[in-house]
DNA sequence: GCCGACTGACTGACTGTTCAGTCTATGGAG
DNA sequence: CTCCATAGACTGAACAGTCAGTCAGTCGGC
C-alpha cells in the first residue's frame, strides 16, 4: 500500500519529510478543520508534489488520523518533559493547565486548539480514532494523579484519592480548553486558570493561592441579576 | 438568493418542509459529521429532490448552520419546559445534568451529541457560528445561575455567586459530556451524574445525596497504583 | 393563466488517487 | 576511475468520482 512504513533499518532516524508533512497536516487542521484540508495543501506546505504525500501515506485517512496521533504524542512528551524539571504540587499543576488552556500558544505544543475539537468528532465516529483518545486520555489521567501521589506520598498534600481527582480534574480542565479556545469573553485564560486552581486547592487542601484570593476578593458574593430560571 | 426567508404572513405557519429538513440536517450531522453531511442525504431523507433543499436554503452552508441553531433552540427549549415542570434545587440540578449527559437519547433533544463536538470545531472557524454558540452559552449559565438565584431566595441554599457557580459548572458539564459521548469507560453516564452533583452539593451547601455516598463508599480513599508524575 | 412548489437532468469545479516516467545517489564490476 | 544497474525519492498529467448548485420545465390549485 504505502511507500514505506515507519519501519527503519537502524539508528532511528526517522524520516524527516514523514513529520513535516505530519506536522503541516496537523498544523492545517487547525486553521481550517479536518475535512477541509486537502492533501495538495500538505504537500504545497512542505514544497512537494500531492503525489509525494500519498506516496508516504497511502491514503488521505492515513495522514490525517497520523496528524492526530502525532499532535497527541507531542502533547504528552511535552507533558512529561515540563513534569521532569518542575517541583511541587502547585507548580506543576500550574504548568498542566497552562499546557492545555494557554490561549494561543501556536508555536507551543498544547496551542493545537481547534485540532482537538476535530479529534473528538473524529473519535465519535471512527472507533480507530476513538481508541487513541481513550489511550492518550488514559495517560493524562495518571499523568495527573501522578503528580498528586507523589504529593501525598511527600507530604506535601493531606492523603486523597488520586484517581478519583484526576478524572474529575481532567474533565474541568476539557471543559475550560473549550471556552479558551472559543475566546468565550467570561471564561478567558485567566478565569479559567483560577477556576482550575481554585477546585484543585479545594480538593486537594492546598494553601489557597492567588486564584481563590482574587475571585473572592474581586467578585460580589451574591447573585446579580440572573433571570429566574423559571421564565 | 434562497426561496424564501423564515418570514411567514401570518398564522406562524411555520414551513413544515423547512423544519422537516432542518430535523433531518441536524440528525445527519449528528450521525456522519458536519461536512460528511450532503444535500442528497437531507433530501433523500425528507423524500425530496436535492433541488429542493436548495430552492428552500439556497445554499448547503445555509442549511447546515441553519440545523445547528436549530437544534440549539430546541435544546433551550427543553431546558426551560423541564425547570417550568421541577421543584427544587436539587432535582433541577440533576435534570439539568440528564440533559447534557444522557448517553443515548437518540429521540431525546440533548441525545445528538456528535452535533456538539461539529458546532464547536465550526463555532472555532467561523464567526458567524461563534456568535450563536456564544448566545447558547449565555442562555445556559444563566439558567443554571437562574435555578441557583431561586435557592437562594427561597432559602433552600445559602447565599452564594450563582454566576460563578454557573460558570464553573457549565464548564465541568461540558467536560463531562464529551467523555460520556465518547463512551469514555471511566466516566460514564452514572459517574458523570456523581461528579456534577457531588460538585453541586459541595459548592451550594446541599445536602449530599447519593452521588457523595456511592463515591465514598465505594472507592478507597487513597490512591491506588497510580504512576509516579516523573517517568 | 398565473404562481409557487417541485423535479430531473445536467454541469462545472474540485480533489483523491494512479501511473508512467525522471532524476539522483549508491555501489559493485570491470 | 568509469560504467552500468538498481533503488528510491519524487513529479506532471491524467483519471474518475463526487457534489453543490443551475435551469428549464411540469404539475396542481386558485
Amino acid at each position: 500500500m504505502a511507500g514505506r512504513g515507519a519501519e527503519q533499518s537502524a539508528g532511528e532516524i526517522v524520516d524527516q519529510r514523514r513529520d513535516q508533512m505530519l506536522v503541516a497536516a496537523a498544523e492545517l487542521i487547525t486553521e481550517r478543520g479536518f475535512s477541509e484540508t486537502r492533501i495538495a495543501d500538505v504537500a504545497r506546505r512542505v514544497g512537494a508534489s500531492p503525489a509525494l504525500v500519498i506516496y508516504y501515506f497511502g491514503t488521505k485517512d492515513e495522514l490525517l488520523t497520523g496528524a492526530l496521533r502525532y499532535s497527541e504524542e507531542k502533547f504528552y512528551v511535552a507533558c512529561n518533559e515540563m513534569l521532569a524539571n518542575t517541583p511541587g504540587v502547585r507548580e506543576r499543576l500550574e504548568q498542566l493547565v497552562r499546557l492545555t488552556c494557554v490561549p494561543d500558544g501556536n508555536d507551543q505544543v498544547g496551542g493545537a486548539w481547534g485540532l482537538w475539537f476535530d479529534l473528538w468528532a473524529q473519535a465519535f465516529r471512527h472507533p480507530l480514532v476513538a481508541k487513541d483518545r481513550l489511550e492518550l486520555e488514559k495517560r493524562w489521567r495518571s499523568t495527573i494523579a501522578g503528580v498528586v501521589a507523589d504529593a501525598v506520598t511527600s507530604k506535601e498534600i493531606p492523603q486523597v484519592d488520586a484517581d478519583d481527582f484526576a478524572v474529575t480534574w481532567a474533565v474541568l480542565l476539557d471543559g475550560l480548553s473549550i471556552q479558551v479556545a472559543l475566546a468565550d469573553p467570561i471564561v478567558d485564560a485567566e478565569r479559567a486558570y483560577d477556576i482550575a486552581m481554585r477546585f484543585a486547592e479545594q480538593a486537594l487542601g492546598l494553601p489557597m493561592g492567588r486564584a481563590a484570593r482574587r475571585r473572592s476578593g474581586t467578585r460580589k458574593p451574591t447573585a446579580k441579576k440572573s433571570r429566574s430560571g423559571r421564565p
